[in-house]
DNA sequence: TTCCATTATGTTATCGATAACATGTTATCG
DNA sequence: CGATAACATGTTATCGATAACATAATGGAA
């Protein structure tokens, strides 16, 4: 059982009485600012470690009108992707000196927007990370909002806009890869298992295989293609309907991992022998791709840097507001690879 | 180009004046206080609209002493379990007024974990979650420190301890689900591919198969055990490793999906049928395991939920601080349960 | 009619720190 | 040796809100 038992707050009052000095010196002290003689510096910081004070980051954030807090918004944190995103900007942050306010959107509505905006403006971060993936029109709402923030925010996984500072993964040249490689190994007949088409990255995929099909002459037709959700048990029904429409398939590029471990297991059970009778590459890159059967030959984003580099670019974004420097809105790409493996080769 | 452009921040001296009233009547207004005259608040409920006044949750988190803050800090977040453990804990504490302050640990050392409680403290959390799994010795800080926090700490994942608040999922049960399953299917020579050792939820695993296997008057010796590190790339060295100290194995329990698949694979190399020859059941329930070829047996946990609960549990300890009454300090778990696929059963 | 509870609003203190300004003391230099 | 810069420290104002207290008007109950 636990005593409600309550001890107070160490201030900077109880230092400065203790060590019978102003609090403006025991405020010099903690910062390290130079005009402090070293005798008081050494009975301060000998009260400091005694009491074992800190100070507070909260009444700091106040008078500075800083806090060195960045807002987090994310949206379907259950996927591996966004999660590993926020591993890196995790990480990032903690090495520039920050720390994260998370908020996870539920709905995409305009209302749900505002309101997490508004909190995390209520609490004075000094950044916004939008990282939430660019559905259907779900980003129509900056074109109005966006100038009347006060902070930086700096937009994840987005279609480039003029003056939005975004960056992202560069999906289309990712997908081109994966095409431009069956093509390469010999494939003629190559479908594609596209993500959800009213997400943005969905759609950069699907472009990037249609325009490398159509610039080597073959067909990209939408019988060629069938959509999925990302989830697996979309991926197979996504499949078959492929199998369907484009009989004479003998590869295919598939969206997601998920999505193409699917496929895999769906060819097994109809003997397809992957990869000589049909060649599977996927998109992501995750762990346990290596581990498929056969392992898949798939398109490496890291979303990990991902996370870091945009760390990185709003920390640049809030120090050129803070020093009043104007400053080069840009949208970022990370560019993936290419990790051929079984799926695609005969080894 | 971002133009600098700096627009002050409205604060409640703004409405005041412009509503012709004093600060504390706004102040009343925002927080539905009972006696102001409808006029009033009328003319105030204008002003706020008209300014867009947002009162600053900064500064009213210092007058009040809480911040409708929770600190959590995590580790491995690029591991699936967590990062959906991370959605249930945000999605909650939304649904509850709180907002999550982040910190992912980078390492285990008590230096870290002392910076990390500090820099949560002086931005006056609420109280504080600490997913981060037991791993070796990483709670022996708990002892000396946990008693000086002045907030509740609740701790996710970790071997009960009397007078530690704690939840986790029953990680023994699952396995023994498990194992038990096997044995129900027949298998008699039943091997264990563990996490690593020095993980509390590893060994627990590791636990309810040889309980079960001792318990069922059957043997669970080292050799019928190999360690993994919870990677595919280590599912699959350890599996060949069992099949070398273990030849006559005929049923294997992973202790967690991402090794499973490694030896769903291997299985499929050395023509292994699955479930014929050897039975394969896992751990953890993610969503893919359903897509394995053959789809996978697994213990189904739910992470998602386990977030949830460990923010109402939190809440609840914060409430009781605030009103100052006592608790009952418990450890909590949560069942998992068994999903039975191809990888153990014939259809 | 007087008194006190209720309603309505304002004033001052406070949360925990830093900014801005003020003042006194030492060095330093011509 | 006096002016001036550098050093050392303290005092007061401030960040944006709420707590605590004060004051005044209104409206029944005694």
């Amino acid at each position: 059982m636990t005593q409600p038992e309550r001890k107070k707050r160490i201030t900077i009052k109880d230092v400065a009485h203790a060590a019978g000095v102003s609090t403006q010196t025991v405020s010099r002290v903690m910062n390290k600012f130079a005009y402090v003689s070293d005798e008081t510096r050494q009975r301060v910081e000998v009260v400091v470690e005694q009491l074992g004070y800190r100070p507070s980051t909260l009444a700091r954030s106040l008078i500075q009108q800083r806090s060195f807090t960045i807002g987090v918004v994310t949206f379907g944190l259950k996927y591996i992707g966004p999660s590993r995103t926020l591993n890196g900007i995790a990480d990032m942050a903690d090495e520039l000196g920050y720390m994260l306010l998370m908020k996870e959107l539920v709905d995409l509505d305009t209302e749900s927007i505002e309101e997490v905006i508004e909190s995390l403006l209520a609490r004075q971060v000094d950044g916004i990370l939008w990282a939430v993936p660019e559905i259907g029109d779900n980003r129509n709402w900056l074109t109005d909002r966006l100038a009347s923030i006060p902070v930086p925010v700096l937009f994840l996984t987005m279609e480039p806009r003029a003056n939005v500072p975004s960056i992202a993964t560069d999906n289309y040249s990712g997908a081109v890869m994966a095409t431009q490689h069956l093509l390469e190994c010999g494939y003629k007949n190559i479908g594609h298992i596209s993500g959800p088409m009213d997400w943005w990255e969905a759609k950069e995929r699907k472009r990037g295989w249609s325009d490398t099909l159509i610039k080597a002459g073959l067909d990209a037709s939408e019988n060629r293609c069938a959509e999925g959700n990302w989830s697996s048990a979309s991926g197979e029904q996504a499949f078959l309907q492929l199998l369907q429409t484009f009989p004479t398939l003998d590869a295919v590029f598939v969206a997601n991992d998920q999505m193409a471990l699917s496929v895999l297991r769906e060819a097994h059970r109809r003997k397809i022998k992957v990869p000589e009778q049909l060649a599977v590459a996927g998109f992501d890159g995750i762990p346990e791709s290596a581990y498929f059967y056969p392992s898949l030959t798939t398109v490496f984003q890291n979303p990990q840097m991902l996370g870091e580099q945009s760390i990185q670019y709003i920390v640049e974004m809030i120090q050129a507001r803070q020093e009043n420097r104007s400053f080069i809105t840009q949208s970022r790409f990370i560019q993936p690879n290419l990790t051929v493996r079984e799926s695609t080769s005969l080894v």
